[in-house]
DNA sequence: AATTGGTTCAACCGCCCGAAA
DNA sequence: TTTTCGGGCGGTTGAACCAAT
């Protein structure tokens, strides 16, 4: 490792960014140019050994500033644009289960990466949560994710496709596929049971596999029926809470949001409280 | 047309871990 | 066993963009 990152792990900022001066170490803003010559350069030598690509192409920049312009933005399989209502579900679900680990979610959703679902759900999700005056891990926000949200966007896909199976792809994980099982109602995850990358025989993270997409309404259903008690909340939810529902359409949706005040927050709160009692 | 405020997202920062020496 | 190195990760920042005024 060179000079400055000793002195990074030895707490010696200061002199790290010191000597980073004096190497004309550049940052911010990739020019095309830079582009061009890092996306060359790994083109012909591959991935990894970032501190030596920075200095065998002449950039100046960090070995670490190349492999994040890489893997966030000019690696081929990197895919932009809007999430779509899918990946949207797929992020709350993962989100679900593992929190913030932003590069495990990654390996999930196909040409998606850490820095985009962190954004999104920094943006999108802790937003509304914000609009709530919750905080997004709270129990509270949480409930209405699964509760009123998850059921939602189902709707809304399910809406939106036809009755036959759905694929999409996605990145095998480098490590085991995700288990699809289902926590109770108590748990702090709920996975859907009905969406799960396929066992692959490779380790490769670039290889595809195909993720078997139920029909929706399966997936409805196996949602709903989590348990007895799960199932009376979404109903009631469902039944009572279509203002809640017109609101998440707009955030699913990506656009207009809560201009019509549709997402109303004592409405919400009663309807949670109806069905979970004071501790909501 | 200019200004302002909000949103998005690329990039950086600091911490951490595992492998290699 | 300890130290060094390379790189991955989540959190944060700030410039660019856009819509409203």
């Amino acid at each position: 490792m060179d000079v400055k990152m000793r002195g990074f792990r030895c707490g010696e900022p200061q002199k790290i960014k010191e000597e980073e001066e004096e190497m004309d170490v550049r940052k911010g803003p990739w020019t095309a140019e830079e582009d061009s010559v890092l996306f060359n350069y790994v083109n012909c030598h591959g991935e990894g050994r970032w501190n030596a690509v920075a200095r065998c192409t002449g950039l100046k920049r960090t070995g670490k500033s190349c492999r994040l312009r890489w893997l966030n933005y000019l690696r081929p399989s990197v895919r932009r644009g809007n999430i779509t209502l899918q990946e949207q579900l797929l992020i709350l679900e993962l989100h679900f289960r593992w929190g913030n680990r932003w590069s495990k979610i990654a390996q999930y959703l196909p040409g998606r990466t850490d820095n985009e679902i962190k954004n999104y759900w920094r943006t999108r999700v802790q937003k509304q949560a914000k609009q709530l005056n919750c905080d997004v891990n709270s129990k509270q926000f949480r409930d209405a994710m699964r509760y009123v949200w998850m059921p939602r966007l189902l709707e809304r896909i399910q809406a939106s496709t036809d009755s036959t199976a759905t694929t999409v792809d996605v990145i095998q994980p480098s490590h085991p596929p995700l288990e699809l099982t289902q926590s109770s109602p108590s748990g702090s995850s709920w996975v859907n049971p009905h969406v799960a990358p396929t066992t692959s025989s490779s380790d490769s993270i670039s290889d595809q596999v195909q993720l078997q997409v139920s029909p929706i309404s399966d997936v409805v259903e196996n949602f709903n029926m989590v348990d007895t008690t799960e199932e009376d909340r979404v109903v009631m939810l469902m039944e009572h809470g279509c203002d809640v529902g017109e609101a998440m359409n707009e955030w699913i949706g990506g656009e207009e949001l809560l201009e019509n005040g549709l997402w109303n927050e004592e409405d919400m709160w009663s309807l949670l409280q109806q069905q979970f009692g004071d501790d909501v």
